[in-house]
DNA sequence: GCCCTAGGGAGAGTCCTGCTCTCATTTGGC
DNA sequence: GCCAAATGAGAGCAGGACTCTCCCTAGGGC
């Protein structure tokens, strides 16, 4: 099944894309054409989740209808719902961690690029104001798919991970080597740790809390970034 | 509407138990038989929960032969099956709450309390190792319908939220009086934030990060603390 | 003890949605 | 121009939430 087109051909670091997983059951001169109907169903996903009231699912139908070709076809390319909304999330992921790579490099210290890295991710996991949403800005159905990858299907969601995870370790790295961050942040979770901190926060902190008033951006933002870099206590930690 | 009743009155002094809400649809003299069964309905509902595979829903039908009442009675007593996943999840936090605070109320400085609470709620929230689950460890089932709950029906959450929100704004408010945390957590979205990077680091950071070995509970517990009180910064935050 | 009504059990029926299948048509390579 | 593969159109199946109807039982009033 593995085509040695170079498209197919992933880079190492990186797993495979999802997209491309659904593009490489089509041979090799209709590649354009499958990219080309693979990627209007994903457009028809994103744009689905972008004009979805609040904790709509889109159907099965609605992608097709929207994308213009047959339900045959969705599922000539996907395996089911589910793949095409690994596919989603998976762009997702990638959108952020490119978006995030190109705020960090314009960093100079590594304590800057870290400063950088959390501000950032959590704007971009910040709830969008009209509640809707962009391949950049998922909707509640992403968070809620996001969760239903990491309690059911956690091989799946680790691997839709990886490039925000490589991205937050590297930053970290370096933040550790020069001895900005304290001694004991290199356990393996570390990344995953802050990652999520980062991302339920902006989601759903002031839901729990209660806090019905959405609160300013760049003021969380600074928030969080105080709570991730020094917690909460007054003095020295016990 | 609240019922006098032993069972019913419970721990805190929070909101009406969605529980008694559906109890409340009955006449008085009939409320002991409706209590009997909406309780069936609800054990019904965490044994199916507890026994589920991971991501497994249960089914209303299953609910119903479980407690061995009909599909109609379940319908006069809850308006669908998302009422009663709303009240179990109630009853989860609460179960949750009432733990905690017994938990809490042996440690006699506010930073032990706060202390013990990190370390307890943690430990509470991690995925039961043999996957199953109780009224007291809910599923990854549970997990899903919270996000459900905390992006679709925000109102919702944060009122079954309110147990756990108070308890811990009250032993952080005793913590900010004697001065062990520092200024600025007095923001009202402060619990939210902590409940959330505890509940979802819980569950979560592993997954993310990729590890795939669970780790020791009580290290986990620790780094979970040392996150959440210190921060992720060596020496004095900018 | 008897009747009468409300409550509850059994289970068929509806609707929605994910998913499969068939058949006819189109399309692209030769 | 021909053939095989790809696609579209749409009927059909399955499972699960929810409704409805029919009938039985139990419990209170007499």
């Amino acid at each position: 099944m593995p085509s040695d087109h170079p498209a197919a051909a992933s880079t190492t670091d990186a797993p495979v894309r999802r997209r491309d997983l659904a593009v490489a059951r089509s041979l090799d001169s209709a590649r354009v054409r499958s990219e080309g109907r693979v990627q209007r169903f994903l457009d028809a996903g994103f744009e689905l989740l972008a004009s979805a009231e609040s904790g709509k699912e889109f159907t099965v139908q609605e992608v097709v209808d929207r994308s213009g070709q047959s339900l045959r076809s969705f599922y000539q390319y996907f395996a089911g719902k589910h793949e095409l909304l690994l596919a989603l999330f998976d762009e997702a992921i990638r959108s952020t961690a490119d978006r995030l790579v190109e705020h960090v490099a314009r960093e100079t210290t590594p304590f800057d690029r870290l400063h950088c890295f959390v501000i950032e991710y959590y704007k971009m996991c910040l709830p969008a104001l009209n509640g809707h949403a962009s391949k950049n800005n998922p909707t509640p159905v992403m968070a809620e798919f996001c969760h239903q990858l990491l309690t059911a299907h956690q091989a799946e969601a680790s691997r839709a991970f990886v490039p925000l995870v490589t991205l937050l370790e590297k930053v970290l790295e370096e933040s550790v080597a020069t001895g900005v961050v304290r001694p004991g942040l290199e356990h393996e979770d570390a990344a995953g740790a802050i990652l999520s901190t980062i991302m339920f926060n902006a989601a759903y902190a002031p839901t729990i809390s209660g806090t019905s008033e959405p609160r300013d951006r760049d003021q969380g933002a600074d928030q969080m970034w105080e709570f991730v870099s020094a917690g909460i206590l007054a003095g020295s930690p016990t």
